[in-house]
DNA sequence: AAAGTAAGTCAACAAAGCTGACGTAATGCG
DNA sequence: CGCATTACGTCAGCTTTGTTGACTTACTTT
């Protein structure tokens, strides 16, 4: 533990070389609780603390978290030499079989081109098939090889070890308050995919 | 507690405005309920369905939230041509005064090389300052100018907006839930920066 | 005085976006 | 039928943001 990052000298330093321990000062001003300026309202239970720290904090933790989630799988991709852009497309072709590249595009919301560099080497590599539409035959109906199914899960279950020690951490109950709130975050058309794509969610079952 | 998000009709086609809607039969055949693993534990009330949907879904939520998230400041990002990675670094900068440019380097993840790249614009572009640390004069101590809160604040304004939708659908006690999942995600250095930087948050660690 | 550390900088390269311009089937409609 | 439209593919070039590697310049530490 030879090298003290920066001119903080307080307490046992658990890690030599990780967490940049900023400056009290400098932090301790920033939130400082004394000018809090949570307003002292008794309305309903269940409150909401709409502090401005509060809606920072999350912008932190959107930044690590999924940092950190999609940080799981490089280690797999790389030893493969494919990119995270690859990975995203097999888990929306994997999660949706039989898509079309232009649904694809619009999940991804990239360009055809950008998807093309992906959607080439991965067919190439014989992780993604195609298949011609059967009402339209301009369509190109793709869907994961085998070989596809096995790399995607290699790489779902580096996420989910993740996920599952936060899920068990958190609890059930702050599962679906993550949820909740992650659907909230994005945008309508996000929610509204998900909604159509889980047939568990939405109670109305057809045909 | 399942949130009833309404369903959807299959009306007219969703033809180039949003949603790709998929070929039910397709969506169908992955989500079969007639092959869920659940185990019939009996952990307590609240269990957790750590079934592979489960998880898939999280994959899901954390790509298009973390998209629309980041996505919500661009507008303004663009119009002063400049990038997400300078949003982030004014972003950590703002909530760190004074941070060392190791220390910020330690929690962007990112080389020495491609931070310069955007603290030469910042500091041109008078967003960022720098100071000399006092007890270490090779320190160069990072904080916004007047322009860079302001800059900042303007970003942060439509972060807010979204977060705050969400956190009022959602309600409080999802807020919480929220919290805690994405914590479990991150890394234990992650976890480890926010509570350092946030006094309030930091008791007694897992039961 | 020597070694180590914080920060800056040049140069080259890679991943993954983007725009623009076309080409080719297949579909749909007047 | 014939022509516009759509779905998909592809060439070419550019941008953003990340990476290595190699130094240099100040300080600090030993």
């Amino acid at each position: 533990m030879s090298d003290q990052k920066g001119s903080y000298q307080q307490g046992p330093d658990p890690k030599g070389a990780d967490i940049p321990r900023l400056q009290p000062s400098a932090t301790v001003s920033l939130l400082d609780p004394s000018k809090d300026p949570r307003p002292a309202q008794g309305a309903g239970a269940n409150l909401l603390f709409l502090r401005e720290e509060e809606i920072r904090l999350a912008q932190d933790l959107l930044f690590f978290a999924y940092r950190d989630f999609t940080n799981a799988a490089d280690v797999i991709l790389e030893e493969l030499e494919l990119g995270r852009a690859h990975h995203r497309a097999l888990h929306f072709i994997g999660r949706n079989p039989g898509i079309t590249v232009s649904d694809l595009l619009t999940i991804l919301r990239i360009t055809k081109q950008s998807l093309a560099r992906v959607l080439t080497v991965l067919m190439e590599q014989g992780y993604v098939g195609q298949a011609q539409g059967r009402s339209d035959r301009r369509q190109r109906l793709l869907s994961l090889t085998p070989a596809g199914q096995a790399l995607e899960r290699r790489l779902f279950e580096r996420q989910r070890e993740r996920l599952l020690a936060a899920y068990r951490e958190a609890g059930g109950a702050a599962v679906d308050g993550f949820r909740r709130v992650m659907r909230g975050i994005m945008d309508e058309q996000a929610r509204a995919y998900l909604d159509q794509s889980d047939p568990n969610e939405p109670k109305a079952k057809r045909a």
